[in-house]
DNA sequence: CCAGCAGGGTGGTCGGACCACTATGCGTCC
DNA sequence: GGACGCATAGTGGTCCGACCACCCTGCTGG
C-alpha cells in the first residue's frame, strides 16, 4: 500500500531513520506527540522490530525522540535544549588543539551572548546573577564555586534571548569540559583573576552598557584561552 | 574480573554506550582503531549483542564510531567533521523562531571566521573563492548556484583557521537548511544583491581587510535574517 | 466515593539463527 | 616465480520469537 519499495539504498535502519526524520519535517508528526509502537513503526517500514528499536536509539541520542518505559515513543519539544545535548559529547571528547578552537568559539558566543545580555537583561535576572555572584564569591569548595559558575553563565546566556545560543554554550561549559580545563587554570591562583573578571561583568551588565559587558566577557574567556594555548604549546 | 557489577542505573544500553565512551576519553581507545567484534564487546559488558548493537548504533550516529560491513568497529579520527554532523540535524528539523536563533548565531559565526580568514587566506585559497565567484556568476541554475555558495562560505570558514568552527557553519548552511530558507529569499529577486554582497566579501579578503570583512559577512547573512524575520512577524 | 488491585499494552532485554560483505590465504594458471 | 582468482573464515546486518519490567487504565471491593 505504502512502503514504496524504496531503492534499497544504505542499511534498512539508516532508511529507517530517514524515514521519520522525514515525517517530522514534513509536519506529520508534531512535537510531543506519540508515535505508533515499535512493533507497528517496524510493521509499517516493513523491517524488523530489532532494525526499528535502532533507529529509535539512534533518533533518542539525537534528541528528537523520546522513548518512556511502559508508555510509548514520543517526539520531543525539538527545543534547542534537546537536540543540542550532543554538542557536550563534542566537547567531552575533544583534546588538545580542538579545546583551544572549542574555547575560541565560546568566547566568540559568549561575548556576543553577554554584549546581548546588557542590553536586554530584566531585574529579576540580574539578581539572580548576583545571587550567583555572591554564592561564588563566599565559599572556597571548588565544586560549589563550578556549579555558580556555570548558572552564573547560563543567566546570562538565557538573557541575551536566544534559546539555541544558550544550548550551544550551555555544551561547551559541560561539567566535564571545564572540570578538565578549568581545574588546571584555577590551580595556578586564578581565582582572585576570575572574581574580578566576573565582577566587571556583572558591573557591565547592571549597567546596561553592551561594548563594555563585550569586553569583559572576551576576556574573561580569553584568559583561559591563552593559558590553554601555552599549556599545549612547547 | 572486570565487569564490576555496576550499579545498575539507567538502561543497559545506555550504561554501554556511557562506558564505551569512557574508554575513549580516557585514551583506552585511540582513533582509529578498531574495536573487538559486536559479541566479544557484549560478552565483555555482560549483555546481549541485540542491545550491543544499540549502543554501537547511537555512537555511530553520533560520529564516535564507524561500523564497516565485513570488516570491524572502527573509532573515526574524532576530527569536528566526524563529530559535529549530527548539527545539520538541528538545522533540519528547526522551524519558526529558531531558524531566526540559528541564523543569527551563523552570522556571529560567519562574520568573525571572515575576518580571521582575511587576515590569514592564502593565495591558493583566495583563487579557490575566486573560482567559486566566478561559477556563481555566471549560471542561473539554482542547484548550481547553491552548491557554489556552500563551497564559497566552506573555503573562507577553512581559511579562517579553526576547523571546530567550520564544521559547525558547515551544520548550519547544510542543504536542507539553505534550501528551505533561501529558496524564498531568492525568489524575491535577491540575486543581485547577493552577488554584490558576495564581491564586498571577496573584495575584502582580497585587500586583507578583517574589519571590512567582518562587516561584509554580517551584512550578508544580516540581510537573510531581516528577512526571514519579517516573513515570521505579522 | 475512593483506594487498591489486576490486566493489557508498551518499551527493554535476551538468545539464536541466517544473510551480506570483507579480507585473507591458498591454490591454480600463465 | 609471480599474478590472478576462488574458497573460506570472520565480521557486521537483519530477522525472529520469547520473556521481562514498567506504565496506565479500568474494574473491583470496601
Amino acid at each position: 500500500m505504502d512502503d514504496e519499495t524504496a531503492p534499497q539504498k544504505g542499511t534498512v535502519t539508516q532508511r529507517a531513520i530517514e524515514r521519520i526524520k522525514a515525517m517530522i519535517g514534513e509536519g506529520r508528526l508534531e512535537p510531543g506527540q506519540r508515535l505508533p509502537t515499535e512493533r507497528d513503526l517496524a510493521a509499517q517500514l516493513g523491517i524488523s522490530r530489532s532494525s526499528m528499536r535502532e533507529a529509535i536509539r539512534a533518533l533518542t541520542v539525537l534528541g528528537v525522540l523520546e522513548a518512556r518505559h511502559g508508555s510509548g515513543i514520543y517526539v520531543t519539544q525539538l527545543e534547542a535544549g534537546d537536540l543540542l545535548e550532543t554538542f557536550g559529547v563534542v566537547a567531552d571528547l575533544s583534546r588538545g588543539p580542538r579545546l583551544v578552537e572549542l574555547l575560541e568559539i565560546r568566547r566568540i558566543l559568549e561575548s556576543t551572548a553577554t554584549a546581548l545580555a546588557a542590553a536586554r537583561i530584566t531585574g529579576d535576572q540580574l539578581a539572580e546573577v548576583e545571587k550567583h555572584l555572591a554564592a561564588m564569591n563566599a565559599t572556597d569548595d571548588p565544586e560549589e564555586i563550578l556549579a555558580h559558575d556555570l548558572a552564573f553563565h547560563r543567566v546570562i546566556a538565557t538573557a541575551a534571548g536566544n534559546e539555541t545560543m544558550a544550548a550551544i554554550l550551555e555544551g561547551l561549559s559541560s561539567r566535564t569540559f571545564r572540570a578538565r580545563v578549568w581545574r588546571g587554570y584555577q590551580e595556578e591562583g586564578a581565582f582572585a583573576r576570575t572574581r574580578r573578571e566576573h565582577a566587571a561583568i556583572h558591573r557591565a551588565l547592571a549597567a546596561h552598557d553592551p561594548e563594555a559587558a563585550r569586553a569583559a566577557a572576551a576576556a574573561h574567556v580569553g584568559e583561559v584561552e591563552m593559558w590553554l594555548r601555552a599549556q599545549l604549546g612547547p
